[in-house]
DNA sequence: TCACTTGTTCGAATAACATAGAACAATTGA
DNA sequence: TCAATTGTTCTATGTTATTCGAACAAGTGA
């Protein structure tokens, strides 16, 4: 397994983070991480093939949304919030919050 | 040509919005609405063929992001904030400040 | 050492999207 | 009526995304 690269905070792309965050299941993934805090990949119960949701945490870790580090055999996943709110100010609280809106 | 059909404020989808704006081009085209107010489709010079921009202007319209109304030949694009807004509170705002961050 | 767990990577199929040229529709103005 | 303007729709093409199964890699614990 190759250690997962994450992009530096002045790196996140606006463009990027909003395509991320523009999947059901990705969406899903983050509100579930914001809500209950750090989780390992599997502990989220996606009903979605294991390679299918490992494309989705790429995805969400390449865009600068989660953070991964190995613990063992699993990666807990947690969100960037701080680097997320350096770059873009708001823009994280406002789009979870509207995810709970519906 | 057909009539361009708005979602109500109601109909309007989260995964959607983001989705639309997760193109360079309609991010562009949404700031350039929230800065230099209602514009008409070819005010904009986007550097892109008349048929792209018109699909944009039309992802766009169907996300309930803009508004289009009819004007002699040509048809007024606005940003639809007030129902933007209802829907989900600050989140137009909070992406077009995080716009002009980069 | 060996099975088990966890998640990644590869390869391939399918779906969705972006882009553009050409033809069309509606309005305006001469 | 006729040409010009504005933007849409149709059709096609190439690119990107999504999804999955299968194989792989790394750690854990018996």
């Amino acid at each position: 397994m190759r250690l997962p690269n994450h992009p530096a905070a002045a790196d996140i792309s606006l463009i990027r983070v909003l395509h991320a965050l523009s999947d059901p299941a990705r969406l899903s993934i983050v509100t579930t991480l914001a809500t209950q805090g750090p989780l390992a990949c599997g502990a989220l119960n996606l009903s979605i093939a294991k390679s299918t949701a490992s494309h989705h945490f790429r995805v969400l870790r390449e865009a600068g949304i989660i953070q991964m580090q190995a613990e063992g055999t699993q990666f807990i996943n947690s969100l960037r919030r701080d680097d997320l709110h350096s770059r873009f100010p708001g823009l994280l609280d406002v789009i979870l919050q509207s995810a709970t809106i519906g």
